[in-house]
DNA sequence: GCCATGGCTAGTA
DNA sequence: TACTAGCCATGGC
């Protein structure tokens, strides 16, 4: 049986649950974030509650590293996150891709649908990004939230209609301006490869 | 295999 | 702006 160990992390969108595992090797799980509707927590309680979670009692190195960058992150510095403490193994080829050029939007950029199926080498399979990022088990690290329809609307977050204020919240620290469900004013575009790059200004 | 699903896009009215 | 057809990777059966 593969033991979990969680932590309960405050943030301003909310508590944040990261539940990881230390063997073989430290690798984060998945990071849960609070939805209005339930906490962290509770969503976290219910997915691992056959899996034998271990609530944490020390801190080890590579969790105190990612800790350190979200807090980081929450106080609009520099944010490294590293993909090697992510398991991305378990994902198709196509949401790997996905998932690793997400990774690389940087902040305060946005990208489309549309960019990341190019960048994933299906240019026609908008959806199929939507349904890979709805599956990304680590949002923040993972910044989905940076991904937008190509009119600009936010589209949506987490799989769940809740998961929009989040998203919103989370656009917005990253210094966008958003305005309904609405990317707005000259918020500059596009954090992928040239090739893949499109105008939305 | 087949079919439904989905965080979408593009075309048309 | 709203509607619709089409796209395509996935997951469940």
């Amino acid at each position: 049986m593969t033991l979990f160990k969680y932590i309960i992390n405050p943030s301003p969108i909310g508590e944040i649950t990261i539940i990881w595992r230390k063997k073989p090797k430290f690798q984060i799980e998945e990071i849960i974030l609070s939805r209005p509707d339930k906490s962290s927590t509770q969503i976290a309680e219910e997915k691992y509650e056959q899996e034998g979670k271990l609530p944490i009692n020390k801190k080890s190195k590579q969790l105190n590293n990612v800790l350190k960058e979200l807090d980081n992150y929450f106080k609009e510095k520099d944010a490294k996150f590293s993909l090697e403490y992510l398991n991305l193994e378990k994902f198709t080829p196509f949401q790997r891709k996905v998932l690793e050029t997400e990774f690389k939007t940087k902040k305060g950029t946005i990208n489309t649908y549309k960019d990341l199926a190019k960048a994933a080498g299906s240019p026609k399979a908008y959806r199929s990004v939507g349904t890979a990022l709805s599956k990304n088990p680590y949002p923040i690290i993972i910044p989905c939230h940076r991904t937008v329809k190509s009119d600009r609307t936010i589209g949506g977050f987490g799989g769940v209609s809740e998961g929009l204020e989040s998203k919103k919240i989370l656009l917005e620290l990253d210094g966008l301006m958003i305005q309904g469900k609405k990317v707005v004013g000259n918020s500059p575009i596009i954090a992928l490869d040239k090739t893949s790059q499109t105008k939305l200004v």
